[in-house]
DNA sequence: GTTTAAATTAAACGATTGTTTAATTTTTGT
DNA sequence: ACAAAAATTAAACAATCGTTTAATTTAAAC
């Protein structure tokens, strides 16, 4: 569809940044053009308007987000396995692409940019899809509960990760994770747990 | 401490609306005039200025979360009780004051405006210190599983909150909530009822 | 090597931003 | 009723905003 120079990609790695830190209407195009190093004409010349230059940011990094783990569930693994394998590849999803994450959590929200995310949406949807279709072989299989919400769980996921690395100070604090590492390697391994274990006893009988 | 007269009450409502909305640099000091019915001239005279009246609005509105459930853990219920009365009141509590999480959510995370909220990361100690204590109660009632994390319990609440009405469009198409009061009704009732399971879940032996 | 197209630049554009001024109206205290 | 204080106004302020222009440099094509 689209494609995007090289040119264009370092452009876009740069504003993804600000955006997040600053917000769409917290940062300028001469700021984005400093911190890029270009000219500020070269936004509207290579993305037409700021306006679009977030329109590229969001195409460019939610369509990687197509496939996933379309895959998973053919695999030859139970379906507790499956669903361990689901939230760890979704987390870590987020946690790499925190930053995008932060931009679509505001611009959804946001009433001024009428922008809303078709393609976004979809995603969500055949995410979700995913994990009902291995949860109706949990269940068939009876391990899992014969009644249990699955629209909450991508829900709780996504959200409990937003807010614990939002308040990412507090929790440094709380958790004595002082360093970057450490918190890292808090979400990666610790949180990832836990939250698989939430998870599961949801789910399991 | 500070105190607000009825015409500063009155622009601190409308303004909050307008930055949950919009956000505090996608709204514009006319806009707020306009909205408001006053003159450009009343934020600076009453406020000092924008970023003033922001600070003014998180402090009028969370200084109001002070006291809480302080009573909560001498009540004569079991601590099931007290935690399934705990997560009902925090959920209400976030629901009701949407806008002033939202923008809270977003001036955290934001790296332009260096605010740090001592007061608002004291409420939330003091937030997940009663649940400690609730939940060391149950523990040595043998209630309550010995090993658990409850740092992540306050987070799990909001943030899955926010995610599941930041996403609202989404979740009615899911779940049929096509008018606004049945989607309240989902809230209050289903929702409530849902993280209260999975939360006790994760708690009881 | 010349021509054509693409990329980059500095400068300017009008519009909007938050804030201040100075004048006027309204309210308050006596 | 009058003086003082508070509230409100329209207008102007300089600064910054996103975008466009027109000129110049760089790259590609033949």
């Amino acid at each position: 569809m689209t494609e995007f120079n090289s040119k264009q990609i370092e452009i876009i790695n740069i504003t993804e940044k600000l955006f997040a830190e600053k917000g769409f209407d917290g940062t300028s195009i001469r700021e984005i053009a400093k911190a890029a190093e270009i000219n500020v004409a070269m936004v509207s010349y290579y993305f037409g308007s700021k306006e679009k230059l977030l329109e590229a940011i969001i195409l460019y990094r939610v369509s990687a987000f197509g496939v996933m783990l379309e895959n998973l569930q053919n695999e030859p693994i139970s379906p507790i396995e499956k669903v361990k394998k689901y939230i760890c590849f979704y987390i870590k999803r987020i946690y790499e692409n925190k930053d995008i994450y932060q931009i679509l959590h505001f611009e959804i929200v946001n009433q001024k940019r009428t922008s809303d995310f078709p393609f976004f949406s979809e995603i969500k949807r055949k995410n979700l899809q995913l994990l009902e279709n291995i949860i109706a072989e949990g269940k068939n299989s009876a391990i899992f509960k014969p009644k249990c919400n699955t629209v909450l769980i991508p829900t709780l996921i996504i959200g409990t990760f937003s807010q614990f690395y939002n308040n990412k100070k507090f929790y440094q604090e709380m958790l004595n994770l002082n360093d970057e590492a450490s918190f890292e390697h808090y979400i990666l391994n610790d949180f990832i747990e836990e939250i698989t274990n939430v998870i599961l006893g949801m789910l399991i009988k």
